[in-house]
DNA sequence: GTCTATATCCTGATAGAC
DNA sequence: GTCTATCAGGATATAGAC
C-alpha cells in the first residue's frame, strides 16, 4: 500500500465510523451529512469524494451493522451439547454482545420497519448467510433433546421469537425502564452491568424451567 | 356547537389521524408536512392554521398514541385470582391490542430511542399515569402466588421484561420473521392471524411452566 | 376556515482551485 | 485528496386575499 492510500484508507474508516454513530442515532432521514463530516473531521466535499451520497454511506453503515449483528447472534448459538447448555451459553454471549452494541437492535429494526428499499435489500443480502441456519440448528436441538425426554416439544421459531426477543427487549426499552425505575426506587441509582447479570439469570431461569420436563 | 366548531373539529380530527399514519410510517425526521396535508384532503397552510409547527403535529400524535399503548398494556393486567388466569389474559388481550395497532411499539420505541426533548417529556407525561402501577400490581400478584405456593419466587421487573418482550417481539421483528419463514418454507404463505394465536399460546407455556412450582 | 403565492431556511451535492 | 465557494431543490412556515 501506498501512503496515499493508507491516508484515503484512514480516512474511509473515520467517515464510516463517524456515519455509524450518526445513522444510529438520528436513523437515515434525521442524520445530517454535514454533522457525518464534522464528526469524522473532515469537509463536506472530501466525504462526497469517498461515497458519491448520503445513501451509499448508509448502505454500507447498516449492511455492516446488521451482518456483525446476526453473525453474533447466530455464533451465539454454541454446539454444546444439552439445551441447558447452549440455552445459558446463547443467553449470556448474546447479552455480552448487546452490552456492547446497545442501539443496534433498535437501528436495524427502524430502518427495516420503514420498509425502506435500502433496507429491505440489505436484510435480504444478510440473512442469506447465518440468518437461515440459526431455526434449522435451534429445531434439531430441541428435537434432539425432546427425544432424550429432557425438554417438552415446542415449535422452534416460536421459542427462538421468545429467547430473542426477551434478550433483546431491555436494550429496546432500556429509556423506559430507566423511567419506570426512577419513580420506583427514586434513592438507588441504576447499575446497569448488575442488572444485565441480573437479567441473564432471570430470562434462563424461566426459559429453561418453562421448556424442562417435570421429573422428579 | 356551532357548525363552524364542528368543521373545525372534523378538520383537525382529520390532519391529527394522517399525521398519525405519515409519522408512524416514516418517524419524525421522514414524515413530510405536505404529506400529511395531503392524506388529509386539505392544505398546507391549513394545517399551519390548525398546529403552529410540525411539531406541534407530533407532539399530539405521540401523546395520543403512547398513552394509548400504556393504558391497553396497564388495563390487560387484569385483576383475577390466579397467577395462570392473570397471565393467559395478560398475554391475549395485549397481543390482540396489537394486532389492531402493529406499528405502535416501533413508533414509540424508536423516538424515545433518539432521545429527542419532545419524546422525553411525553414519555415522562405518560408514565405518570398507568406506567407507575403496573410493577407494583405484578409485584403483589408474584408475592400473594407464590407464597401461595403456586408459583416460584420472582424479581417483577424481571418477569415483565421478559412477558412484554415476548409479546411485543414479534411485532418488531415482522418484517425479519417474514424474511426467514419466506426462505423456509417457501411454498407456505404466512397466516398472519393463526401465527399471532401459536404465538399466545407458546408464550403462556414457556412463561407460566417457568414460573410454576414443581408439585406432581 | 380555506385557499394561492411566496418567503426563508436548510440540506445534499457539485465546481474548481490547490 | 482536500479545501472554499456555491448551486439547485426541497421543506417548513407565513402573507394576504376570499
Amino acid at each position: 500500500m501506498t501512503a496515499q492510500e493508507l491516508e484515503a484508507k484512514s480516512t474511509e474508516d473515520a467517515i464510516l465510523k463517524a456515519a455509524e454513530e450518526v445513522f444510529i442515532e438520528k436513523g437515515f432521514a434525521g442524520a445530517r451529512v454535514q454533522k457525518i463530516a464534522d464528526r469524522a473531521g473532515i469537509t463536506q466535499p472530501l466525504l462526497h469524494y469517498y461515497f458519491r451520497s448520503k445513501e451509499n454511506i448508509y448502505r454500507k453503515v447498516l449492511t455492516r451493522v446488521t451482518g456483525d449483528f446476526f453473525s453474533h447472534i447466530e455464533s451465539a448459538l454454541s454446539d454444546r451439547t444439552t439445551f441447558e447448555e447452549v440455552l445459558r451459553d446463547f443467553i449470556s454471549s448474546a447479552m455480552d454482545y448487546l452490552v456492547k452494541n446497545p442501539h443496534a437492535p433498535s437501528f436495524i429494526l427502524h430502518e427495516i420497519a420503514q420498509g425502506g428499499p435500502i433496507a429491505g435489500e440489505v436484510l435480504a443480502g444478510t440473512l442469506l448467510g447465518p440468518g437461515l441456519s440459526f431455526p434449522q440448528r435451534m429445531a434439531a436441538l430441541i428435537e434432539r433433546e425432546h427425544s432424550e425426554g429432557r425438554i417438552r416439544s415446542a415449535d422452534p421459531v416460536q421459542f427462538i421469537l421468545t429467547l430473542v426477543g426477551s434478550c433483546l427487549w431491555f436494550f429496546l426499552a432500556e429509556p423506559i425502564v430507566r423511567a419506570v425505575m426512577g419513580t420506583l426506587l427514586p434513592d438507588s441509582s441504576f447499575d446497569p452491568s448488575h442488572f444485565v447479570e441480573a437479567r441473564k439469570k432471570a430470562i434462563f431461569d424461566v426459559l429453561y424451567y418453562g421448556m424442562k420436563t417435570r421429573d422428579s
